[in-house]
DNA sequence: ACACTCGATAAGCACTCCTGATGAGACGAT
DNA sequence: ATCGTCTCATCAGGAGTGCTTATCGAGTGT
């Protein structure tokens, strides 16, 4: 199972084709062609239909395997190489949209630093391989309970800060004037889902057994301010932290009171921090 | 990075020895050399000292890295190699230590299963890797939480069932008699330490700041009784779940009231389920 | 001082892996 | 139906890789 090949199978997959997988990495037709069949000899089964092309079942299995794991060899690479190399000058940050708050914010320094923002599954890889030297990740998680976040290489994370969660709604909905909202009362509402501004949708139908939490309008995209107007536009209901839920025109923001989770924010490194990393993660609020 | 490579590394980190690693791997030393000096250039870092052979700090990080990754290639190649062989005849169920309650122990079938305890860690890889086809995993979790899973590859879990968490301590313990005990009031306790018996002190610690919950006896095993019996003796405190920590002669079992944590069990598979493993799991009571 | 062990290096050779050319189906247009 | 075209499989050849054997140089213990 050479990575070669394995880079080779999911461009194919991809592509849907042979030729055009070839014309991308730099290789003839020819290549790609033996490059499959090694790959399929080595496991004993057919990976792909030819004609058209498209993964069979094992073919699809294997697809799931190839990312995490072509992931995971770029980012054994970049950490080891990052060792050897000069220390970079600037400092990258990655951070997930609604981790951005104004006290993050206000704690960067005034200049030399990257701000990058990303979806929230995408931080840890980016730190991993190297794109960013410090990740800036948030979501819901029980009081003082640790983030889940993949595992795409051993990262360390400090926890920093957390806040209550608020469900936003137009200012007119009937909900708004209640003190409090529990979100089991909210399954059959009409929700925002915005995968990549970090309301995971799928996150609170699976917490809910599958059932309810049904998407009303799908935003692809990290702006929050978007998405906070969309939900005083009546487009459906988000799930936000505080600050970030708070002063939005035209909309009410309702506290959680079940269940008890609460907009955790985590700082995600690789090795150790030093120097200016070192020095933002505190301003940040990293504790121990 | 070949995995070559990177597995003639591990080899030759782990027996501090570029011969020793040739003569395990069945390669000449001069193989061995070639492969280290080729991983040093393809990296651009030295990755051992010779003389004595040790890991330097760029492969220090990587020793972190291979073994996920190794582990993972053999997953993925697992799972494909399982689609294309034959489905087997007998069913195998690895399972954690405490995650053995009467109660799944009665849902096995009769015949035609191989049973297997292993630490919890493992569980996931032996799944993912097919020595096991189902596995059953236990940890505390906040009622109604996932469990926290290494995940070596792509997993299908399901909840198998919660019940409450228990403290176990000899009968003659001056707290025995309390109706409840706080875990934060037990921190400077003697704790027993049995991390392949499902009692990751470690996990206790981190918990709580980084302090207390000394281990007092460590106990290298998977049997339960032991543990049970330890705990009786005075030798440290465990905390177990409530069917495995009750009924045991000269210990008393004292409900845990703080913080909520419940022992769950969930059923680890990869893909889907079908045939025999499919009637275990529903007995095993595992839902949706 | 000596033999011994261990890792690095050099040379040779088999084998891998790529390219370029050709073959074999599938599909659409005429 | 026939032809042209597109796509993947196969074949043959050559550059380069990766292994082995052989030898060296540097520590190490006797």
């Amino acid at each position: 199972m050479d990575p070669h090949l394995l880079r080779t199978y999911v461009t194919v997959a991809r592509l849907a084709s042979f030729s055009e997988a070839a014309r991308e990495l730099g290789y003839t037709q020819s290549a790609v062609s033996q490059h499959i069949a090694a790959l399929e000899q080595d496991l004993g089964a057919t990976l792909l239909t030819r004609r058209p092309v498209a993964p069979t079942a094992a073919g699809e299995r294997l697809l799931d395997h190839a990312g995490p794991l072509l992931l995971r060899l770029d980012a054994a690479r970049a950490d080891v190489v990052r060792m050897a190399a000069a220390p970079a000058h600037g400092l990258s940050l990655a951070a997930a949209p609604t981790a951005l708050t104004a006290r993050a914010v206000a704690a960067l320094p005034a200049a030399g630093v990257t701000l990058r923002v990303l979806p929230r599954e995408e931080i840890p890889a980016a730190v991993a391989t190297g794109t960013a030297d410090l990740g800036l990740v948030d979501g819901l998680a029980a009081p003082s309970d640790p983030l889940r976040l993949p595992d795409v290489a051993p990262l360390t994370t400090h926890g920093a800060g957390e806040e209550p969660v608020r469900v936003l709604l137009p200012t007119g909905h009937p909900l708004a004037r209640r003190p409090g909202l529990r979100l089991g009362d909210l399954a059959d509402a009409r929700w925002l889902d915005a995968p990549d501004a970090g309301l995971p949708l799928a996150h609170l139908r699976a917490a809910n057994g599958g059932h309810g939490f049904r998407p009303a309008l799908r935003y692809e995209g990290t702006d929050v301010r978007t998405l906070t107007t969309l939900a005083a536009a009546g487009h459906g209901l988000a799930l936000l932290p505080e600050s970030a839920a708070t002063a939005v025109p035209g909309a009410t923001a309702v506290p959680l009171t079940h269940p008890r989770v609460v907009h955790r924010m985590e700082l995600v490194y690789v090795g150790s921090l030093a120097g200016a990393a070192a020095t933002l993660a505190r301003a940040l609020g990293a504790r121990g």
